[in-house]
DNA sequence: GAGCTGTATGAGAACGTAATCAGCTACGGT
DNA sequence: ACCGTAGCTGATTACGTTCTCATACAGCTC
């Protein structure tokens, strides 16, 4: 199938040129004579010839038009949302997209990264795994800008994307407060992940604002699948007599519309956005946000960088609001 | 900040050996004296030495150790699914994914497959565009294996992996027969695509099994969008008084089960699977399988070419299953 | 001690492209 | 006749790595 690929010394043996005659041709440079460009661009043709990138992009100062995306799972709404805006953002710049994804383990990120480092990619937008490695983001930082998305990296001075998850879940829960539950569960993930923190810290200051004690029997951690939530939701509910669940993600939030199902007076409130639930009939509080336009904005930091930017590291917030759905309202 | 990246004459330079020396610790070569090797290693260490990969891979007869994914959307979940199988399925095989969107427009499959191709990318995954153009795949499989998803070529000798369309489409209007639907609506969106045209044929074959005629007023295309579904969902239901609907994608069956919102003797069924639907009041029948796995089955493929296999080029079709959900009945 | 084999290293070429430099022609101005 | 310059092309080199070949020495065997 692939014999050899023709190279530029090809296409200049069969128009009868030099090679570097062809390169001027393919770059589209001055000072060709029209019958040598014609000559050279049928013997392009005829040979099916395309420019070799990675020789090219050895010569020095050159870049490899090309971007990483380093995240936890490419199939979650959340990261695929992220994927589009970087993708998006990559090919408006004219680089390709590598992504690669690390299953939140460590060994996988740190193997990745460095493979993608000498690569030479020209930048990494990265979600860390959950526990910090300044070392690693810091050696590799030297040589490829990095954007951190969902995650402040401590120790790294590097940009940063990141979702209001404080404020969110605070605004969530407050919603909750004010529909006058008082014993409101929380159900979270990985309580080493940076976001699940923020969320919980969120959490506890709505409580605040609506002078509830915080309870650590009403907090459950560690739920990593639908089914756990589902169990630590139906716990709650029965044990603690929680009157309203506050769900740290979408997998959890679907385990505790699960456990509450027919209880239309439990309160449910969730971070991230589901769909079709408009159509339940109980009433749903729902943290939603931009997934995309994060990975846009990771993305355009990413390339501030890569064209030499060396502004001081920007945090930035993206903004996130509570839409009720469900409950047959219209 | 990214000062000259140091290269392998640095190192020996340091290290106080010729480069010659330095590839060989750095690729773990034998007949290297342990001393050499610790010296060269604290040069890599110091300098944060590493490997120039492209450089690599401008030697004759070396890959770039990359595949790349070329689909509609990142984040719409079918294809999310397939770039986690690619992804996975590449990471075994030690390659990098790079993910290109098309948008459906064919000018930019076509832009980022010769790009990709220059970037001399080890093979190719790609979703064409809706309407068939044959030269391009057959111009550029010439150089680099390809591996179509959820489409089979015309005029191309190359694998493919598709669901099955027909058989799913058939099974799911079989069921809404099999409950005594006789007029049965049938919402797709861009007739053009592929699929599209299976699950139309699977839908008129499983009305043939029931000897129910066919009729194209019941019949609704070119729906793009949940809302542009709902109103058409909505037509039928009142025009020609379907009393069921089957839904050509995800996007469709949402739109389909808003217009049907409380009338829960209307049958609906659809492709693809939807999270929630087993909350819902009505029961829907549903036509899923494993995106990642199709994912995963196509990359297999692809390493098998890039192995060099010359086996006839196979046509694999994903089985689907049927799982009736919601409807409160456990 | 001549001839081997195994270990260890270096010199130099090659991969495909683009940049630099140099050279050629033709033409206009002096 | 001479110079300058614009238009066009080719030879050469460099990019960072790996591969081939050459070399050198140590420890053998006969």
């Amino acid at each position: 199938m692939t014999s050899r690929r023709p190279t530029m010394r090809d296409v200049a043996q069969l128009a009868g040129v030099s090679p570097a005659t062809v390169s001027r041709v393919v770059n589209d440079e001055r000072y060709i004579r029209p019958e040598t460009r014609y000559a050279v661009e049928q013997a392009i043709t005829e040979l099916g010839f395309h420019r070799n990138e990675i020789a090219r992009g050895l010569r020095p100062g050159q870049t490899t038009e090309t971007i990483a995306l380093v995240i936890e799972d490419p199939a979650n709404p959340f990261w695929s949302g992220v994927t589009r805006g970087a993708e998006e953002t990559a090919r408006r710049h004219q680089h390709m997209l590598v992504v690669g994804s690390t299953g939140q383990r460590f060994e996988q990120e740190r193997d990745l990264l460095r493979d993608l480092v000498r690569r030479r990619v020209d930048g990494l937008l990265v979600t860390p795994t959950a526990h910090d490695h300044v070392e690693l983001h810091a050696e590799l930082a030297r040589w490829a800008p990095m954007v951190f998305i969902d995650r402040v990296p401590r120790g790294v001075p590097a940009d940063s994307v990141v979702l209001d998850n404080y404020g969110g879940a605070r605004q969530a829960v407050g919603h909750l407060t004010a529909q006058g539950h008082r014993r409101i569960g929380y159900i979270g993930g990985d309580p080493a992940v940076f976001t699940g923190a923020d969320r919980l810290a969120g959490y506890r200051r709505a409580l605040e604002d609506a002078d509830i004690a915080y309870d650590p029997a009403l907090v459950s951690l560690d739920n990593h699948t639908v089914g756990a939530a589902r169990a630590a939701a139906a716990e709650l509910l029965d044990g603690p007599a929680a009157d309203a669940i506050f769900a740290d993600n979408n997998r959890i939030c679907v385990g505790a519309l699960h456990a509450a199902e027919g209880c239309d007076e439990i309160g449910i409130a969730g971070f991230d956005d589901l769909e079709l639930v408009d159509l339940l009939p109980r009433p749903v509080a729902l943290v939603t946000y931009d997934t995309t336009e994060l990975g846009r904005r990771a993305a355009g930091l990413l390339f501030r960088r890569i064209a030499g930017s060396t502004e001081p590291s920007a945090q930035v917030l993206l903004p996130t609001s509570l839409v009720i759905r469900g409950g047959r309202g219209r």
